[in-house]
DNA sequence: TTATCATTGCAACGAGCGTTGCAGTCAGAT
DNA sequence: ATCTGACTGCAACGCTCGTTGCAATGATAA
């Protein structure tokens, strides 16, 4: 509303509308989930009347499902481009693991953190969520990255630098590890330094433990 | 209802009823989170009229936190047996953790999985949760438990079997790596053959991880 | 028996929410 | 200028839910 409206508009909706609305929507269902989110919540947060959002979704759920799509999509692409960045060419590989799970959590914990509030919404929301829905967000978020980083993991494998009879494992304890997903064990709020710390030991453990 | 009350009850309700009520509201909120849970199904699922609820509990938000403490207790005394039973006495050391981790997930899987639903929803839910509860849950609970994992590891390295610099760390890494986290990062459904795979390949990292 | 008390069923309230219809407005395309 | 289509504000619906009040029931303790 506040902004004036510029370009060619395809059909089915204008997609700045469109744009404001999942991103309204992914900042309320992460902070309060599907069934507290209200759409009028939804509609003020992203500057929309709530009747428009009836023009880009059928109902509730496929916003939703639409909102999970979108940002695992980018976020996916994000985090591919972290693993792209670090782990491609190796120099030295403890530090370049620890940069890798430096650059790792300082994604999860500003850029992509709406994200993962959301991944928290969508991991309690499962049993609600239909199946299909789960599976689409299963294989272009948490799958793909996985994949790209066992690949990764596994041609770093391949010179030598690392033992790895399972890579997609060898992904997840390396994911886990670096980013202690998200202090579920009693952790406290960490600061910068203690963020350091907790990725260093982190990437000590996995290279100990995947180091021939 | 439908059993005979016996025995003396003191003030403030009966405690079978009681203990009806928390039991069905574990059930509820673990599957369909705070808001969705309606008081009226956790009435019906406990066998209890629901006028009964607010006869033991101030309301449903209060209702929510007695869950919260009582499953916590409750889990933290189990895994805290856990523990005990495989990591106090230590023949051989990846052989015992294997135990110790298969224990640990299939009480996770099993006996404890509502809780571990129930821990997802609070996760999802912890900006609308006072900081009081949550602070209060994560003593009795997590904290709890890892702190007792973190003395026993702490107590092998003592013995020169682990070199471990941060038993709370080693403590968390213990727990995620064995436990794979309830599947976050994309892993489908295990059967029995996967899921002691799981664990020994947790096992194993640890070990390498922090043995000297 | 009588008194106490937890429990129950029912009715009611007020509020919030998803959803739709309708009329009006405004910007771009022909 | 006219037409098209998207957006908006408003009102309304039906529904669910948390919460409370009230009268009735049944069991226990004196």
């Amino acid at each position: 509303m506040t902004e004036k409206t510029k370009g060619l508009r395809p059909a089915g909706g204008q997609p700045d509308k469109r744009r404001a609305i999942l991103t309204g929507a992914l900042a309320l269902f992460a902070r309060d989930g599907y069934t507290r989110a209200s759409l009028d919540g939804i509609a003020a947060e992203a500057g929309v009347s709530s009747r428009t959002i009836y023009n880009h979704f059928r109902d509730k759920a496929q916003l939703f499902e639409a909102v999970i799509q979108e940002s695992s999509g980018r976020v996916a692409d994000t985090q591919i481009a972290i693993i792209d960045r670090h782990l491609s060419k190796i120099v030295d590989l403890e530090a370049d693991l620890v940069e890798f799970g430096t650059a790792w959590v300082a994604v999860m914990d500003s850029a992509a953190a709406p994200h993962f509030a959301l991944v928290r919404q969508i991991h309690a929301e499962l049993e609600h969520i239909p199946q299909t829905a789960v599976d689409a967000w299963r294989e272009t978020g948490p799958r793909r990255v996985r994949g790209e980083l066992a690949e990764r993991l596994g041609r770093i494998a391949d010179r030598g630098s690392l033992r790895i009879p399972d890579p997609d494992r060898a992904a997840v304890h390396l994911m886990l590890l670096v980013s202690n997903d998200n202090l579920p064990y009693g952790a406290d709020r960490r600061n910068e330094k203690e963020l350091t710390a907790m990725v260093t030991a982190g990437v000590h453990t996995f290279l100990h433990g995947y180091r021939p």
